[in-house]
Formats: C-alpha cells, structure tokens, sequence
DNA sequence: TTTATTTTTTAGATTTGTCTAAATTTTATT
DNA sequence: AATAAAATTTAGACAAATCTAAAAAATAAA
C-alpha cells in the first residue's frame, strides 16, 4: 500500500492544524498565504478533505479540522520533526537547514520505519527549534518553563531565556559558564537564604543566589 | 528549489537503467511491464524524457538513456540503496522488508542529505542485497566473484557460493566453519600442492586443498 | 442601512500522469 | 510476397492539483 493522503492533502491538513493552534480558528487566505498558494485552489481542496470526512467545513461559513484530521496532521509532525532531529543529531546538520529536508521526509508513509527511527533516536521529547514531538498516538509532553527557583531537583534543563538583561547577571552567569542552550539541574536548594546548587556536566558545582536563580528561565520536558 | 524531476520521471529513468544493463536493450513492453503500467504511458513518456533530454528516442525505432539520463538514474539507484542499507544496518529492518520504503525514500531530492548519510553510514560499498552502491559521481565498485584459488592474498572476501554441492564437501567445510556469508581471506598459498591457507575473524587459521578451494567462490569489493 | 471593501467561492483552463480503444508500424508466419 | 500477430503509437478521455477571472457572500464604512 501506498500512502494514504496525496503529499499535498498533508501539507493543507498540516497548515490547518498549526494555524488552528495559533489563531483558534483558520480562514481561506490564512491557508493560502500559508502554503504559498491561491484562495481559490484551497476552496478546492477545503472540498476534497470534507468529502474525505476529515474536515468540518460549510462555505463562506468556516472550517476546522475534525478528529481524524487532527490525528492525520499529528502524525504528520510527528514525522517533520523526528526527521529533523535525526537531520542534526545524526547527520550534523545545523538546526536552520533541516526544516526543507523535513517537508520532504515527512510524507513518506511507513509506519513502522518512523516508530523504528523514534526508537533509534531514543524516544526524543522535542525537535531541534524546541517543539515537542507527538508520540505515535498523538501525544506530546509539554515543555515548561520555569525561573530556577522553580526547577524540581535533579531535573535536567535547558537555559532558555535570561530575566534581567543587565551587564552585570551576564558577566556573572558567563563567569559560571550559563548560557542560553546550557544544560543543568538543580542538586541543592537551602532554605536559608534561598541560594542553590547547580550542576552542569563535567564541571564542578556552582552556587547562585535567589536573586540571580529568579532570573534565569529554562525549558524541561514533562 | 524542489526536486529537479518527478518521481514518476525518476522511476522511468531507473527502470529504463535496469533494463538497459540487463537486456543491452529496453523495450515499450518492458518498461510498462517493469512499472506495472501501460505501454501508451510507456510512450507519453518517453516523449517527455526525450524532450527534457535525458534520453535518446525515435518513435518505433527503440530509445536509451543518453548521459545524463544516466548519470541522474545512477543518482536515483545511490540514493534507494543507501537508504536500503540504513535501514537493514541502523534500523534493524530486514533486508527483505526495505525495498518498499527505499522506493519512497530514493525520491527525497537533498543532495546534501545523502552524502552525509553516506558518511553516517561509513561509505557503505553494497546494499543488503550485495548490489553496488555509486558514489557522488555515480562510479561504483565492482563486486568480484571468484574462486578461493583466485582470491588475491590477504583480501577479504565473503563466501558467495559453493560449486560442489555434495554432502561431503558440506560437511568438510561446515566442519572448518565455512559457510555462505563467512568473511575470510586467504594468508598462504602453497605452491606444492596448490592447498590454500585461510583466516576466518576470531579463529585460528585452517588449510583447504585445491580440491576444495576451487569449489568454493566467493566476492569482494574493487 | 445603503454602499464599499474584503473574503470566499465558482467557472473554466492548464499541467502532469495515467488510461482505453483504435490506428499504425514492425516482425513473424505461412 | 502476402498475411497474421505482436509491438508501438496516437487520439481522446479522466483525475488531481493548480491557476485566473468573475460572481457571490460576508464584513466594514459611510
Ligand atoms: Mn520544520
Ligand atoms: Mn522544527
Ligand atoms: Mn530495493
Ligand atoms: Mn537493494
């Protein structure tokens, strides 16, 4: 068997989708303006999905993907994103030139060679850009992003963002060796004076203040 | 940019390939025969491929790849037998359960892509099923098939097949661990009497007569 | 609430790749 | 050489996806 959707069927039903998650709701020249392509030729295929029952859609009335499409357009993603990390992962491609390749890779159809690959990759919770990667029924783990006071104990994370943008914290959090991208997790917290205990691979423990620790912001699945 | 022809385009160019090594030749039947399709799409396309000059074609008087025709089909055949082989050796997929997805994959138009799993994949010389892998340039290296008293000296080689079928020699060779696929190769050879020394991985060597090693073929690659 | 503007849909073409049925050419048999 | 059979090509049609131009509906402005 081939694939089940024409290429093209997935990348409307892929547009719908992350436009949907975005604005709630999708219009026609969304979708054009999205795929690069006329209004009049996505009334066309607006058409062919409801017929496929994978699209709730009255004209001039609106649309939206129904259960089936939503499952369609999960697995989709699912594919675009896995691809990707194997892009930079396995093939040391930079995260900024993956995203052409994927459009590609994320219509091959086998079922069995993406749960292999998820599995060869070792079950990835998010892609290169940071977006999460659907499991194979449709599930992500979400990914939070909390201040450093706030990061349970021994859960590894990634910095994210810096609160105060001040020459000073930089100067500081350079001097530990913190970094957007930098990888770490809390060993300690004292209740003292709110100071903590960070690790980060191969170097020694680092300890920051609660002033500082508030300012730091990192991502962490689940 | 896209890909530079379309996949239907693509698996003509290939089929055309194939059945030029094979035959020498390539007819109209051949090829719908080889694509599960008609002759008249047979030759609504072969007007195509000639228009696009990938192929040499007069109208009842037969047609064959010119240059580039085949330099773009080799391209096709490098691209389905890497992915072959990353499936079999990376995803754990059997060899005989690859093909299917190889022929999806061997469309993915990334230049950049399969030369970096081709060095992922160590520069594999031969697909699962011991067929030739081109290079970027679409040269390859071809698979010798001799017999044991014709493999040079201190060359691996993997037994391929066994001429004397009988019982006797299987169980001699069986008996010295000899067996299609075993790697080995040959460390002396003693004029007196033409018997063979050989080395197989991870065990001490083992002398074969004449008799033997002219039963014996196997291949290797350049 | 008319009128104007924007959005969406329809009507009719076009491109690519495929098909069936019929015509043409080549090849094989009397 | 004439006829039969097989291979190949043409003619005309169709499905999928797209487009332009025009019509219809919804929305915003006056
Ligand atoms: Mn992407
Ligand atoms: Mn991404
Ligand atoms: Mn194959
Ligand atoms: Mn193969």
């Amino acid at each position: 068997m081939g694939p089940k959707y024409s290429s093209s069927r997935e990348n409307y039903l892929k547009a719908i989708f992350h436009l949907q998650e975005i604005h709630g709701t999708v219009t026609t020249n969304d979708v054009a303006n999205e795929l690069q392509t006329r209004p009049a030729s996505v009334t066309d295929m607006l058409k062919k999905l409801k017929a496929q029952k994978l699209l709730l859609y009255e004209k001039y009335k609106g649309f939206k993907l129904n259960t089936e499409g939503r499952k369609v357009a999960l697995q989709i993603i699912r594919k675009h994103r896995l691809w990707e990390y194997f892009l930079v992962e396995k093939l040391r491609f930079g995260w900024d030139e993956v995203h052409e390749i994927a459009e590609e890779l994320e219509h091959i159809s086998s079922k069995k060679l993406i749960d292999r690959l998820d599995e060869f990759l070792g079950f990835p919770k998010s892609d290169p850009h940071g977006d999460p990667i659907p499991d194979s029924q449709g599930r992500w783990t979400l990914t939070r992003q909390v201040d450093l006071l706030n990061l349970p104990i021994n859960q590894m994370a990634e910095v994210s963002g810096i609160g105060d943008q001040s020459a000073e914290i930089l100067e500081l959090l350079n001097h530990k060796h913190i970094a957007l991208g930098t990888r770490l997790e809390v060993k300690k917290k004292f209740a003292f004076d709110n100071s903590i205990e960070l690790k980060i691979k191969n170097q020694s423990p680092v300890t920051i203040s609660e002033h500082v620790a508030k300012n730091v912001f990192v991502k962490y699945d689940e």
